[in-house]
DNA sequence: TATGAATGAGGGTTCATTCAT
DNA sequence: CATGAATGAACCCTCATTCAT
């Protein structure tokens, strides 16, 4: 009962990682109704080796989707800390679509609910992430930049908008976001 | 070249007609991926009728889909006359979220691309439905409320979005969809 | 209880022949696994009609096959009757595959038992087409052209054999039926 | 070049054996109609064990088929070496009726074309059975006791006469090889 | 632990047969 | 009688998951 969270073994945790990155790039590409045989072939693993660090599809989804949340989390903190807080919002929303959802078809699902509900999935990661939405906003706000009335959940929601936008026509929605965003703008 | 179709039987009608209204809901409610027995059951038919009727799983899609676009069209065409052409692009867009797309996976998920290619599924539809955006679009340019440099392709882009803000947070997207829509008017 | 085989009205009859022809027709040139379905659509009646006539796609079957025998049976008579009674045996297996088995599908994979089982299905037409075989064999062993110890069942066996020659390769088997045929004269 | 076929572990090995078998007897015994889910209830593994080992159910067919011809072949290989190659071919005929084909309605189906078209599922074993044939009918013809204008392909031609022979009668089957056989003797 | 074979519950689709119109 | 719509039992095949090796 006591959670040891074992370190895995090095080979363990080697194929862990080159599941997860197969899994990523495969989902990404292709949507997640890919079969875990197929993730196994191409990480050169056993399907058993898939369930024995993902003991459900859903699990995989959860892992990739998590990690994905969190490199963006990250992503959102640095352009805070490095950068001018008052445009770190606005950078954040174009670098998600210029950068990171690019063509995630894994990702656009998930979002979209199809397979796996985030929220329930990884509240944890769900909690940081909209810590760091807000402190984005805040900044944005306290800067001048965004409107008072837009909430947290708002952007998130306008972040699935773009992704939706961007996994349907990828060059709209690049010539687009700057007028969505610019939609944020106080009047 | 009128491609005599002979009217169904009554009762084949009828018979047709449900499955499609169950499929509606069905697809609406839970997404492209129920199975068709699902679909027959639910209408209280068996599945070698829907069959009959629907060849194909995605000629159900097809069907069902396009009559939910000839839907919108209609109602796009209607704002345009029975409106103020100026405001009908805007209208349009919200009644998009505030009515239509209400949680419809099934329509979302046919726009995303999953289980179905539009474009390809019903090019007669989609030209119809370009055609109407379009003349939605002119009108809104001309009046001065839209600005130059968007496209209809651009319409339909940010409609997916609004689309999908929606899926994923009705309540959001609906205290949003204006915001969005500032966007679009020229600064 | 009185058999009474009432003549079929004209309409119906005609129905009937229509049917038979066409399913003459299709499974001789695509087997007898076609869909009674695509049997009435070609004969331009509903699924329903052929089953009133044939309650069973074994019926039809029967009665394709039936009505092909007769006329195999008519064939043998008439080179009985009209030519030479000494050769007539040996014309009428030439016959069969020069011009009767000419790939017929169906024949082929009925007599097979490939769908149907013709002895059980049809004795009546089965006895007259042993005793026409009987009788051309007679003949034959008469003049002395065949051998003694030859029976009807055996010619039957024969003619199945160089059924499947001919329908595994036409031209082979057309090469080959008198080098066949060779081998029941007396040494 | 080799096509590392790396061995199968024992258990699977041992599921695939028994597949085969038991198809190899289904078939032979019912045809090649039979369904796959029969197949793997005889065998005592799941239809999905089935697939595993033969994608298909044409792989399964060409599996069970390839496996009678190479017998066949080498059949036919083992009469020209171990005894007398002038009467080898006659040999190799007579034991295709009274050994081999003994009612395989499943090679005779093969052979006839249903269900599989051998010359393109396996043209490797197609091109070895025609080879083994060339030789005993070469042999025979220099031996003088077949004729000189028979082919390859019309002893093939001549085997699935023999072949539906003896699945339509075996009996009679048995009786009439010689006396068919003696109909490639030079006159 | 890793492997990959086995399982078996569906899923889409077809088609012989029945039955309402 | 004819029609063709409806039925539903199969059939082939896939794939998440379990388990023997």
């Amino acid at each position: 009962m006591t959670e040891t969270v074992r370190p895995l073994r090095a080979d363990a945790a080697r194929n862990r990682a080159r599941v997860l990155e197969v899994a990523y790039e495969t989902f990404a590409g292709e949507g997640l109704s890919v079969p875990i045989d197929e993730i196994a072939r191409r990480a050169g693993v056993g399907a058993g080796t898939v369930y024995r660090h993902f003991p459900t599809k859903e699990d995989l989804f959860r892992a990739v989707v998590e990690d994905r949340i969190r490199g963006i989390i990250g992503e959102g903190r640095n352009l805070l800390t490095a950068g001018d807080p008052a445009t770190a919002l606005f950078e954040f929303l174009r670098s998600m679509v210029l950068t990171w959802g690019a063509t995630d078809r894994g990702l656009s699902e998930a979002l979209a609910g199809v397979g796996i509900d985030v929220e329930k999935a990884m509240p944890e990661a769900e909690r940081e992430f909209y810590a760091m939405l807000g402190d984005l906003l805040r900044a944005a706000q306290e800067a001048g930049v965004v409107r008072r009335d837009v909430s947290a959940p708002d952007v998130k929601a306008v972040m699935v908008g773009l992704q939706a936008m961007q996994t349907y026509d990828d060059e709209a929605a690049k010539r687009l976001t700057d007028v969505v965003l610019d939609g944020l703008r106080p009047r």
